[in-house]
DNA sequence: CTCACAGTGTTAGTAACTCACACCATACAC
DNA sequence: GTGTATGGTGTGAGTTACTAACACTGTGAG
């Protein structure tokens, strides 16, 4: 049972906790899982049991369930794109209050770092994926142009973070999302 | 110089093709670095000096600078999203009538092998700079919205391969290509 | 108390990658 | 020819992510 609760929970929030300290610190490279291991007063077998790589402890998430359930709770006649982006809209502000800075360190350290920017597709491609069922029927496969639509929003999604990491969290997140859709929205017919 | 003629560019295409005659036959995971060296006839670290990780060999592709130009060839004043798709379905019949085995192979064997596929999002990211750079007059910074689009453009090219792959190569992949992005483009107003 | 079991530790691997440095082949100067 | 750059390659030793096998411990149920 590797749950949220109980010994392991613990021991595993231990290793993220050490695992952002010693990166914000010093750099993802420069940090060897033993070093994450024996922050969080555990050997690095342990690491490994709860996370499969080191570059999981950064870029395993927990939001994508939440945003299937919050696609699926829009009126299934909306067009698909609206559904996913007040699924985000919903979703994002709430969470951006509590962690903003907690969530651009990540984000920074994620783009910085060529070795989690080159698996980040794995993460859109879950989101992906969550979108993807939020949009179907349950019990349904997803259709071929919704999953091109889910796979765009993604894209949309992950064009935002860039350019608020780039602008160097100045700018509101939400902001650029909403802008990110828009954008997504008035692809087909607007000028360049 | 690690350029595309001489001496280098021969061992280089030999060691691209003992890898992917050992991947095809064994599977990615099975087959060491020092093996794929070994059936191109030369030591490990010569295939570090051509491709600077084993998933590189499978993964690099030289489409990237010619999507670019045949976006910038399109007028400027036409819808973004229309640009890109010009230059898409222009480039890829082409491509696929002289390689299709060859492309369904490694899309295949990319997307059926876990470290490959997670780093996919590698090669998405490079594609939608080249669209970025061929919808952006030359000097200037792409702006936001048409990063947004590329990506958008990049998700459908992306998942039409992907549907292709699933289907096991039975449909036409320009097909797949023309209704994903008929379905970007329709993602906006259209039902379900 | 005992038994079950999830969580952890130890040890010993494999394989991807890096570094330092020496070697060789072609090419061009003289 | 002989030298001499230079790009390509080999050797060998090291680091680190990750795996496998097996033994240990603490906690909770009966």
């Amino acid at each position: 049972m590797d749950g949220r609760s109980g010994r392991g929970a613990r021991t595993r929030d231990a290793l993220r906790r050490s695992a952002f300290r010693l990166f914000l610190a010093e750099g993802y490279e420069k940090v060897t899982v033993a070093r994450i291991a024996a922050g969080a007063g555990v050997s690095h077998m342990t690491f490994f049991r709860h996370f499969p790589t080191k570059e999981d402890v950064v870029l395993r998430d927990e939001y994508d369930p939440m945003l299937e359930e919050l696609v699926r709770s829009r009126p299934a006649d909306h067009p698909p794109v609206e559904r996913v982006r007040h699924a985000v809209t919903t979703a994002l502000p709430a969470v951006y209050r509590e962690e903003r800075d907690a969530l651009y360190l990540r984000a920074r350290l994620i783009l910085r770092t060529p070795a989690l920017r080159a698996r980040m597709g794995e993460s859109a491609a879950s989101s992906s994926l969550a979108f993807e069922r939020g949009l179907t029927p349950p019990g349904e496969d997803p259709a071929p142009a919704v999953r091109v639509i889910a796979a765009a929003c993604t894209a949309a999604l992950t064009t935002a973070i860039t350019l608020w990491v780039e602008d160097e969290g100045r700018a509101e997140l939400p902001d650029l999302v909403e802008d990110a859709f828009d954008a997504l929205v008035n692809a087909a017919g607007g000028p360049s």
